[in-house]
DNA sequence: ATTACTTTTGCCTAAAAGTGTCAAGTCACT
DNA sequence: AGTGACTTGACACTTTTAGGCAAAAGTAAT
């Protein structure tokens, strides 16, 4: 979801990936894989994207965070996971 | 908590550590951390401990998905995790 | 207070996962 | 065929995780 988010981001602005990656110092086939979720996008390569692409970096970040929890859910079964969602949902509104 | 539920569970049958590690084939110090929730509880060994307390496994793996989930989300912003559980939904009801 | 036992703590190691590079490869265009 | 953009795979390095072992601390019963 997020990879797809930034490269999104990026095409529309028409840089490269080559461009983009300096400006965060990693190599282009690294940027590369993170686009296609191949290897995790770290947070703060993610802050200094929404910087670059003059995005929201909050609806990045959320994007991302979901990302992390639908990583888990996932690799669960769909019924045990809603149950859980629910627990986590009381836990959060004490 | 799905520490503190173990613990709960082995207490009210009044075993020690030292006999449920041995079911489960790991050290007793090990077993301690995992109800103290300093170390992980693995997937394989709640399902043996559900067996030993004969307690509702899907009960207990839903309570271990949500602290899996929990610990994602207690790491970031409250604001942003609310958001990011949001996406989730809607992601799975797909 | 000593003994006998349970539980906790701290330290250590092996295995796994994460982070990124480099070189070579593919693809599209001219 | 050559160039530029992107992808792939193998590799190296670092960090995290899982768990063991031994010593320390807590708990009862004598």
């Amino acid at each position: 979801m997020i990879g797809a988010k930034i490269r999104e981001l990026r095409e529309t602005k028409g840089l490269l990936l080559r461009q983009v990656a300096a400006v965060l110092e990693i190599d282009t086939a690294t940027l590369s894989k993170m686009e296609r979720e191949v290897k995790k996008l770290r947070k703060d390569h993610l802050q200094k994207l929404a910087d670059i692409y003059q995005a929201d970096v909050n609806e990045l970040l959320a994007i991302w965070i979901a990302d992390k929890i639908l990583k888990v859910v996932k690799s669960e079964d769909n019924e045990l996971s809603s149950k859980a969602l629910e627990i986590v949902k009381e836990h959060i509104l004490v």
